[in-house]
This record gives C-alpha cells, sequence and structure tokens, in this order.
DNA sequence: GCAAAAGTGTTCCAGATACACCCATGT
DNA sequence: ACATGGGTGTATCTGGAACACTTTTGC
C-alpha cells in the first residue's frame, strides 16, 4: 500500500499508432483483456511507473504491448477529465506515433489480448475517452503535413518520390499533382538519392531516395 | 491519508501568463512562500483537486493566487520528469494564458506571497523547470502569431490598429510595415470598427476596433 | 503653423498551381 | 509492341514585401 498526505491521481500514457498500409491511414489498437471495457478496442498504453519519465514509460508500454521500437513519439494532449476511468481518477497523458509502413513486427499477442490495424474511416467503439484521443492525434498529424516533414516517418530507409507522394495523399486525402509535388518536396532539401533504383514491374525503375536526417522532423514554412 | 494499491504521483497544474505592458512582453510570477524553492520565483498553479478537471484546476489556481479570471487558456505541455520536485514524482499540465493589457487587476498580495510582472528579457531565476516550461510557453506563442488569431486575446474590448500591430511587433521583434498589417489584419475579417474614435494627442484620431469573436482563436492560413 | 500619429495604393517578386508528353522497363 | 508507372518544364496566378505621402488633430 501507498499511502498520501493528499489525494492522487493515477497516471497513464496512451500511445496512437499510426501507419500507412494498404493505401490507408491505419491505427493499432489492442482488445481490453479486463474491465473495465473489456472486449473492447483500446489504445496501448499503461500505467507510468514513478521511477520513469513520461516518455519513457509511453516507449515501454508501446514495446511491451505491441513490440514496436524505435519510433518517432510525441506528446499529444493529456487528458484528465473527471470520470473518464470508472476505476478512479486517472490522468493519461497521450502520444502519437508513426511507423514505417513495412517495419509492422508485431509482438505475438501476448496474454490472449488481441492486437489489430484499423482503418481510420472504420474504426470500431472505442474504451474510454480514446475516440477523442485518436481524433485529436488525427488533426494533429493532418496539421502537420503543412508545416513540417512528420509524414517522413511514415518512409521506410529507401523509398520512392512516388511512394512518398502516395502518403501525403492518403492523410490528405486528396490527389497530388507528380511534377509540383516533386518540385516541393525535392526543395525542401530532406531527402536525397541513394544511388539505387527499384525495379517492379513492367515500367522505368524508380530512383530511391533517403531522409538526410531520419530522427528530426523539420518545421518548414 | 490516502491508500493506494500502485504508487501514484501529485498532480498540479502551471500556468505561464502573458500581458503586453510598458512596450514589453511580460510574465506573471509568484514567490515562494514555503519549501522546495522558498524565495525563488514561480509560475502561478498548484495542485488539483480529483474531483476538478485539468482546466479547471488550472482556473481556480490562477484565480486564487492573481485575481485573474476569464482569460484565454490552453494547455502548452504536460512536464513530468522524475526529479523535477525534490519533495515527490510530481506531474504538472502546463497551461499558457494571454490578459489584455489593462484588465490587470491583480488580487492584492494574499498570504505574504510576492507577485510581479518581469520582462521577458529579465527572467529571474525560477523554481522547479519553469525556465523550461516559460521557454515553451514563449515559442509556442511566437508560433501561433503567424497562423492563428491568438494575438487578439491580447487586446482590450476596443483598440486601434496601431495598438494591435505594436503587439505584433513586441512580440516578434521586428518593425512591421503599417500598410502591409492593416491589409492583412482587415483581409482577415476577424475585427470591425466600433464607429467610435480614439484621441489621445495632438494627432489624427484612431479608428476604434473590436474582435468579432473574441472568444474563439482562429487558425489562419 | 507645426509636431505627431493615422490613414491610404501600387509595383515587384517568389512561391504555388495548372497542365501533357516522353522514358525505361517486363512480358 | 504494348502496357505500366517514372520522370520532366513552362506559363500563370496569387499572396507577401517594399515603399512615401496626405490627413486630422492639439497646442
Amino acid at each position: 500500500m501507498y499511502q498520501y498526505k493528499y489525494p492522487h491521481p493515477a497516471l497513464t500514457t496512451d500511445v496512437v499508432i499510426f501507419t500507412i498500409r494498404d493505401k490507408e491511414l491505419k491505427l493499432l489498437l489492442i482488445m481490453r483483456g479486463g474491465e473495465p471495457y473489456k472486449g473492447k478496442w483500446a489504445l496501448p498504453g499503461g500505467f507510468v511507473n514513478l521511477d520513469e519519465d513520461l516518455e519513457t514509460g509511453a516507449r515501454r508500454e508501446l514495446e511491451e504491448e505491441t513490440g514496436i521500437q524505435d519510433v518517432y513519439l510525441e506528446q499529444l494532449y493529456t487528458f484528465g477529465a473527471v470520470g473518464r476511468d470508472p476505476r478512479e481518477r486517472v490522468i493519461t497523458v497521450a502520444y502519437y506515433a508513426l511507423i514505417p509502413s513495412d517495419q509492422i513486427q508485431l509482438r505475438a499477442a501476448t496474454d490472449a489480448e488481441a492486437v489489430g490495424w484499423f482503418s481510420m474511416n472504420e474504426l470500431p467503439e472505442l474504451a474510454f475517452d480514446h475516440k477523442t484521443i485518436v481524433e485529436m492525434a488525427h488533426q494533429r498529424l493532418t496539421a502537420k503535413l503543412d508545416y513540417s516533414t512528420i509524414a517522413f516517418q511514415f518512409m521506410s530507409d529507401e523509398f520512392t518520390l512516388s511512394e512518398l507522394q502516395e502518403v501525403y495523399e492518403i492523410i490528405l486525402q486528396e490527389d497530388i499533382d507528380k511534377r509540383n509535388f516533386r518540385k516541393w518536396v525535392l526543395a525542401l532539401e530532406q531527402i536525397e538519392e541513394t544511388g539505387k533504383e527499384k525495379r517492379d514491374g513492367p515500367h522505368r525503375p524508380a530512383k530511391l531516395y533517403r531522409v538526410i536526417n531520419p530522427d528530426k522532423v523539420e518545421i518548414i514554412k
């Protein structure tokens, strides 16, 4: 038992994990194995240890529940409405993460908990206030496309310009002109040719590019 | 005494309060009356009651400690590094607030605690990690000038275009062309003439304007 | 009449948009 | 040879930046 002179809330992190797959923006959810909301889908996350930082806790939970590591993680917002958890007062610091479409190496479902990717267009009912969290993360992601290089976080080590353009088209839900997109993205000077090519069909091979500074999301104007 | 099966952190809110005064961006600080950091300047804020929402708690603490009410308040970031408070693990949800330069009606210093406005250029040493919080709030404010109408929150009910321009110049620390500024701000269609004029010296009177929707910060492109 | 801040238009430049054809390959 | 996606340039539009003089008032 832990005792305090004043009441303390519980503290959790939740992580909204996006990827691009099957030409759709997808979200990773976990089916809850226990009460409350047993059998409902929820964001991965859990209680923060008191000897670890918030982001450390978020990364640990993410790794434990999904096997995902080394991702771009950004704090989204802190949700702490009274009553958002029926058991006790729980404050959750929400993060969001983007992972490359091919880096999907999900941990085998550990303790009979199901894990699944869901299209943003057909989300199931979610536990707690996770719908609100997901909506805010989605909005943030969309907004950041316009003024940062955040979308590069969806790319593998090497990618073609068409693949990159497709990511933008999927998130923004609109077609982009190929020549204008290439002019724009190359002018950012954030990606460079690898010198290699990708051949995957009866057509001209595509040049492969890499992100020059993959660990940093640049703010662009 | 409050008992929990698992360890819980303490939860506070801190508020970064900006205003414009004497042609400078100013910050409201409170001198700490108790340990730790006794005698150091710190952000207003305090512990969140478990039956109140986070923003409600922030507003309550702000009102109690400074008398300031009805301000634009926005969640900034949540700080929770291990060891940021020497007593126990404390998570703080930081907010920032902007108040009109004339609405400064500070509560008389209640319990021997001093309250003061400080220029952003000459901040004293701050308690805890409050310097980091202030820096992030300042950065956020500056960034938001570019793509939102957040600066209107600094204005009184009625103001002149020169006064509004001065606010931008103070925050951005650069001169702005008068004609371009007026063209830009009027094109936003977020302010309107009141029909009244302000006369305050040996020169042509200035038209007074008001914000059309003062409670909403618009995102602009 | 003079000092002081308010108010007002046009030109220029850069970055975004619209738009269509040739290239390299696998089968 | 043909089907498929990769790759490229120019003209136009639009919003931002630069820039100087007249107006109205108080003293």
